[in-house]
DNA sequence: TTCTGTTTACTTGTCC
DNA sequence: GGACAAGTAAACAGAA
């Protein structure tokens, strides 16, 4: 559906509009395509200046309006009175303003399955059309207006980020901020291959990475938990994702030390004959973060859902290491590509002047690497009614929390952010993509 | 049986 | 070269 949305609105003659601009790096709007972990803010903030104060900055050309209607932003709209919240919680500065300002121009001729689809990606739709300017996952093709240069489709080369950085990004930018595993991995054209392999990476990473929290689903227990964002593994200042130059985040007093736990899995000690490791990370790691416990080069982590009384010796989650953990080559990676709009010295309207251009449509922008073909079929809309039925769901009330525990991390409950409900208000009162 | 999640083992690359 | 992060493989458990 989306994907048909998507291809509607860019047939091939529409191409050219994007790659006419020698880099495609002069438009304001081109901004918005930034794989900036604010993006959907970053987008909001710009309707509401473009359609509120008509700002000269954005022309309907740039802004591409129709695209965005088209690609979904409409639907999501339609049917988020509570996600309105959300997405003005999403980055804190935009919100509601754009929203209301869309509105004159939301299409009515999206079918409503496309209306609930499109709801349920939220804030992957806006950014289909730019999915759709490289060759639809990875024909791995050149791209039409000069393949020689970096316009080569990327979508099936390895994206130059972590696992922890792309899940993070899904996650960031899904409008609830929680996404299945299934989700997660779909959004990703260049892991339908290896599908085994990397699978099993993003759980791995899911588990294993503090940064990210399972969260039960109500509708489905059993079946694929969400996973979201610990809240501090932010960078605090930005509220962005990953934190730049920051170390890894974990939360330090869940570190337990010397407690035997059964062993419940594990690959076995010698590796068969012949066989081969695969090849190690791609991306520069990180520069020493302290001290921690290791197991072949992983920190131990307990199992906490083994050690209830854990909980109790969680008074706080993170101390001065409350961050995600990304590091200096991929941040400086992210830099260049994301356009962070509210990075660390530059100043938090610097994302609205057109100098601020350098993420769009680049090959490995978070937007020609997900890929919008958000295969409807996983639209599980029966889910969607219940969830969006369920107590815990879709209220506004800081006891939506109680829809079930956070129970990754030791819970998240235990934390003091728990009491920080504005987080949750918008995760949970957002449409819930089917698992599988 | 399949999917999901957890854990361990191991290799590789990068940084200090 | 050591420490560490990331990536991969694989075993295992639980639930549907």
């Amino acid at each position: 559906m989306l994907g048909a949305v998507k291809m509607e609105g860019h047939e091939p003659s529409d191409w050219s509009s994007y790659y006419a601009e020698p880099e495609g790096y002069s438009s304001v709007s081109n901004m918005n395509a930034g794989l900036g972990m604010n993006g959907m803010n970053t987008y909001m903030s710009m309707s509401a200046a473009a359609m509120g104060s008509g700002s000269g900055n954005m022309s309907t050309g740039s802004m591409n309006m129709s695209s965005y209607v088209g690609a979904g932003m409409s639907p999501s709209l339609a049917g988020m009175s509570p996600g309105a919240g959300a997405m003005a919680g999403m980055g804190g500065s935009a919100g509601a303003p754009g929203v209301a300002g869309m509105g004159p121009h939301l299409s009515p001729s999206l079918s409503p399955l496309g209306g609930q689809a499109a709801g349920a990606m939220g804030g992957l739709a806006p950014y289909a059309n730019m999915n759709s300017m490289s060759p639809m996952y990875g024909q791995a093709g050149l791209s039409r207006a000069d393949p020689k240069t970096y316009r080569r489709s990327y979508t099936h080369a390895k994206p130059p980020y972590s696992y922890i950085s792309l899940i993070t990004m899904a996650i960031q930018q899904s409008p609830n901020k929680m996404l299945t595993l299934s989700w997660i991995m779909d959004l990703f054209p260049f892991y339908r291959q290896n599908q085994q392999r990397w699978q099993n990476s993003i759980r791995h990473s899911l588990s294993f990475n503090d940064c990210f929290l399972k969260v039960p689903r109500p509708d489905k227990p059993g079946k694929g938990s969400f996973w979201t964002l610990h809240p501090r593994a932010t960078c605090p200042r930005t509220g962005c994702y990953p934190a730049p130059a920051q170390k890894r985040f974990k939360c330090e007093q869940l570190a337990f030390k010397g407690r035997p736990r059964a062993r419940r899995g594990g690959k076995p000690r010698r590796r068969p004959a012949g066989t081969q490791a695969s090849s190690g990370s791609a991306l520069g790691k990180a520069a020493g973060a302290g001290p921690s416990e290791t197991s072949g080069g992983h920190r131990v982590r307990p199992h906490f859902e083994r050690l209830p009384h854990a909980k109790d010796q969680i008074q706080s989650l993170g101390s001065k290491e409350d961050v995600a953990g990304h590091y200096k080559r991929e941040t400086r990676l992210l830099k260049i590509l994301l356009d962070l709009p509210h990075h660390p010295g530059r100043p938090p309207e610097a994302h609205l002047k057109p100098e601020h251009h350098y993420a769009f449509n680049h090959p490995f922008s978070i937007n020609n690497l997900m890929s919008s073909e958000q295969q409807p079929h996983k639209m599980d809309l029966k889910a969607y009614e219940q969830v969006m039925h369920y107590p815990g769901y879709g209220s506004p009330m800081p006891g939506s929390l109680a829809m079930g525990p956070v129970t990754n991390k030791a819970g998240l409950d235990a934390s003091p952010l728990a009491a920080d409900t504005s987080y949750y208000q918008g995760v949970y009162s957002r449409p819930i993509m089917n698992s599988s």
